[in-house]
DNA sequence: ATTAGCTGGTGATATTTATCATGCTGCCAA
DNA sequence: TTGGCAGCATGATAAATATCACCAGCTAAT
């Protein structure tokens, strides 16, 4: 745990935050973090998978993140808010681990390393929200579709073949595109021989001419 | 100083983290913090204006955000990388304020106070730096423009006429769009009389309309 | 003074993406 | 058993956006 957790920490310390630790089950589709919802816990995800949603005035969601397991749930917002502004939903049952928020915060005050390592972590992960949203904006349709299925298949999944763990749409609320699109171009990247289609098992056949897509279009 | 930087430090803190201090002056156009250098300073802004760009891998531009005095310069990257992945630039005459770096993370591991409010200070510029990014994503064309412009006169001119720090390529580099259509589409908010132009000085006209196409296309 | 380059501007056209319609499947509840 | 609803799929068409071409004004460098 601690090798995963933080660096710098000695066991003491992190016993002694985990003492009041609790684990919680969710199933698939189960919603972990209400967006609006007080800021009472840190919480980190175990095991399983979760999206990061926020959704917008006009009542439609948009995915910012996915996050695996030993990433922090309480990403963002966590130090700068007293809500959440953004939902967490799981994609895969899962299971988190939660500790009180003001705990942390204690922890954090009395131990220097331990809060550097906090920060490091977080500044980690919202450094790749940033970046990844970034890589997003620039590519249009195919190219982000060419981008999230490498996504899965290299940071997620850390294989060719893989079942995608969210529908046609999520895929659509997370790189900004419409359902039907997403849809069409999983269909041209099938009949142009780069991947196969089985319902949601994806078998990338083409990584090469994948990546290029992604970066070139 | 002691209430703009940090709200929990002790004035002797403050005073033995910038007895280093050093001011810089940057004139309009040139490169603070250049994209793959080394993360050595810890930098805020004291008065003027900046942008924070990456640099693609074709070699365009990406405005990331802008920064306004008093925001940290060194918003993300600074306790997760060791080289810096955007690049910050001068867009008017600015001063920025320099510390050491180590200097600061030393205080960090000694002071949980002044960590605390690090934490908080960087949480909530990156918590603004997505919303905002989620924000621009979900709009089409006009409501970015609208958008952008909102957020000139609101956050940093605080006045409905106001001149654009920005060239309508830095428009289109930020909200992702091209420069052609970024000038259409002024012209358009021109022609229905929504806002005035001569050159780069904007008059907000219709604001509550503005701020109608900003939030619904 | 002359050219080269950059910004602002506009129009015509091509490409990309969204919208609308329709069908098909599987699944769950009445 | 029958709806009804959600996800997946495809085609036709409309709307949004990019690309290309061109012009004017300004400024920096030769």
């Amino acid at each position: 745990m601690q090798s995963l957790f933080f660096a710098h920490v000695t066991k003491d310390v992190l016993e002694d935050i985990c003492v009041h630790k609790i684990e919680r089950q969710h199933s698939k589709g189960e919603t972990i973090i209400q967006q609006g919802d007080p800021i009472k816990e840190f919480i980190y995800l175990k095991s399983g998978l979760v999206k990061l949603i926020r959704t917008t005035s006009e009542n439609k969601d948009q995915i910012i993140s996915f996050s695996k397991p030993f990433d922090f749930v309480s990403v963002f917002s966590v130090f700068s808010s007293e809500y959440y502004n953004y939902s967490v939903i799981a994609i895969d049952d899962s299971i988190t681990c939660i500790l009180d928020l003001e705990e942390v915060k204690r922890h954090a005050l009395n131990n220097g390393h331990f809060a550097m390592d906090l920060m490091y972590r977080m500044s980690t992960a919202t450094d790749h929200i940033i970046i990844d949203n970034m890589e997003i904006r620039k590519k249009q349709l195919k190219g982000r579709i060419a981008h999230i299925l490498l996504y899965f298949a290299r940071n997620i999944y850390k294989a060719n073949n893989f079942e995608l763990p969210v529908s046609r749409r999520e895929i659509a609320e997370y790189i900004g595109m419409t359902v039907e699109n997403v849809i069409r171009t999983l269909s041209e990247f099938r009949k142009d021989g780069l991947i196969k289609i089985y319902g949601k098992e994806i078998l990338i056949l083409n990584e090469k001419f994948l990546e290029e897509v992604s970066e070139h279009g």
